[in-house]
DNA sequence: GTGAAAGCGCTAACAT
DNA sequence: ATGTTAGCGCTTTCAC
């Protein structure tokens, strides 16, 4: 009284296991009488068949399966990029098995290991650190892989990722526009792509709008968070240097700079603008309200996934990469500087 | 050159397959001589062995998986339930299958379909409406499964829930304990469980706490969300009630709340107190700082994977159903009401 | 304690 | 156009 096997549908239609097969999967449906196949889609439907994805995979060493490596599912980023990518494998009949590494390097091994041996047919992978041993030697393995967001070094693999240098322009253009002339950058930890490329279009940025060019004005927070954002403007202050405005390396260290801000009754904007960049939810509802640069992160995932399928499908194609387009969202966070 | 397959090992060890398999796995390993056994462990360690565990799936009938059913993974209420999820099912050597419904019915039965044909061995269920088909005949026909928070009527499967009422009560405590005698209720739409079981929780907090008991103070919110909570507020404000402060449903619904203060130039907390529920990322960094109840939703995830690998092992338990209690986190959205 | 053999549900030659 | 056969990688009787 279990599921109906394909056996069962065979017998109920009066043929054989084989053209059972043959008559329920489209694509070799061709072969096999117009009326037999018939016959044995109704036998299939009124006995509630539905095909088993592993026994046929175990045949076809296809699983149906790719593998999502995210670093942290709490983190807003991540779940927009996932729906993305979830809509589109589904769309196409596969599941996507997502794991957490944590940013630990022992434990991503080990789930990665878990997902391989669970046969997924390939991963996206929106955990790189620019210098990651695993991902290499994934590659090397022939593992067929898509690179959400960052790409680390010596792997070859398509990358799909917001325009980071076109949103760090858009950033300084808004507040050199606005009258800035001292722009601090807040930027990521070095051992991360994203925070090297967005540090050097920082720097591009400034020097294509006029803008002070000082050494001074620029701080690497330890990580992507709250605390460090807070640690590295206060390391800024300090120091003493003079500035009117942050460009912050994303949302989280901007809203660290809230945090001292507060501690030092700095008012913004009047009298420090910052931008943010990423564009996490409820931004909108900080006093005030954060200007940030915004990223589609749901049609990021969307192409990683669209990506890997057809990296599946033809091997053998060059690894394209793209960017996508960015949008300042101008809030509350920027005004002009104080006179 | 592919992935060894335990004939490989069991080659390599100089032993039979079904021997070698009796060594690798622990559980069966005492059938077999102590120094075959060795061998055939270090066989497959020098070979990089790794089980297929489609194939263990297919001869056993287990899939080591488990099917998750998330909304909305964009809702931060659920990355955190999801993460005490994964690490639980991982530690046993199970995977999370997730997907996202939507709320979407339609797409909930495909993909509940396509779960239980990659073998998931049981669902861990979190939207539940409390009229739901599709769950209820999911459990007569004997599937597996957990609730968290919230059970739909008619499906005596175990639910992992906040203890809502408890909540509910601490929030109109603490009012009252402010000084507040006239507190209205945003409630969470009457198809969820959830947004029924809080509204009643309020009526009976008033009443406990001796505060006005008038029914215009409630008002219910067609959906979980920022503009639902908005309409609802400009309702209950437009018939002009009068009150001092506001339990809302949930944080969205609070938020919602901060959208109409800025509208209509209403003081918060000065005039307006209003208490949130879930405790949302980032509710810190609001002006002011939103007062809201606390949920351990990682916790209640991790219990809710415990629950069902227990219901998976012993499926005869009884389905005991347990209820987080939840604390206050008090911030500045709330205060003493206008003298 | 270990090997032989069968089979999980499906598909891909091969044969008819 | 359909049936036969074999086998994916593993576990599990059942013999020995």
């Amino acid at each position: 009284m279990s599921t109906p096997t394909l056996r069962d549908v065979a017998v109920a239609a009066g043929v054989h296991a084989a053209t059972a097969s043959r008559a329920l999967n489209p694509a070799t449906r061709g072969l096999v009488n117009t009326e037999t196949a018939r016959r044995v889609i109704r036998a299939a439907e009124s006995l509630g068949y539905r095909p088993n994805p592993i026994a046929r995979g175990l045949k076809t060493a296809k699983s149906g399966t790719i593998g999502v490596l995210i670093p942290d599912l709490t983190n807003p980023l991540f779940p927009p990029i996932l729906r993305g990518i979830e809509r589109t494998l589904e769309a196409a009949g596969y599941s996507a098995l997502v794991v957490n590494t944590d940013n630990d390097q022992i434990r991503e091994q080990g789930l990665v290991d878990s997902l391989l041996s669970r046969q997924v047919e390939g991963l996206i992978v929106a955990t790189a650190r620019i210098d990651h041993p695993l991902l290499v030697q994934l590659h090397q393995q022939g593992v067929v892989m898509v690179m959400v967001n960052r790409r680390p070094d010596g792997v070859d693999a398509p990358a799909v990722a917001p325009d980071d240098p076109a949103g760090v322009y858009l950033a300084v253009q808004h507040l050199t526009a606005l009258g800035h002339r001292r722009i601090a950058h807040l930027g990521g930890p070095e051992t991360t792509s994203t925070g090297v490329a967005r540090a050097r279009a920082f720097r591009a940025a400034i020097r294509d709008h006029g803008a002070d060019e000082d050494p001074a004005l620029t701080a690497t927070c330890a990580s992507w968070s709250e605390e460090a954002g807070a640690d590295a403007l206060r390391g800024l202050l300090d120091a003493g240097t003079d500035f009117t405005a942050i460009v912050a390396g994303n949302d989280l260290i901007a809203l660290g700079c809230y945090d001292v801000f507060a501690e030092r009754d700095i008012a913004c904007p009047e009298r420090m603008s910052v931008v943010g960049f990423n564009d996490m939810p409820f931004l909108d509802k900080l006093r005030p309200p954060l200007t940030t640069v915004g990223i589609p992160n749901q049609d990021i995932g969307a192409e990683a996934a669209r990506m890997l399928l057809e990296l599946l499908a033809q091997p053998h194609r060059p690894p394209l990469s793209v960017q996508f387009p960015l949008k300042l969202v101008v809030r509350g966070s920027t005004a002009p500087p104080p006179a």
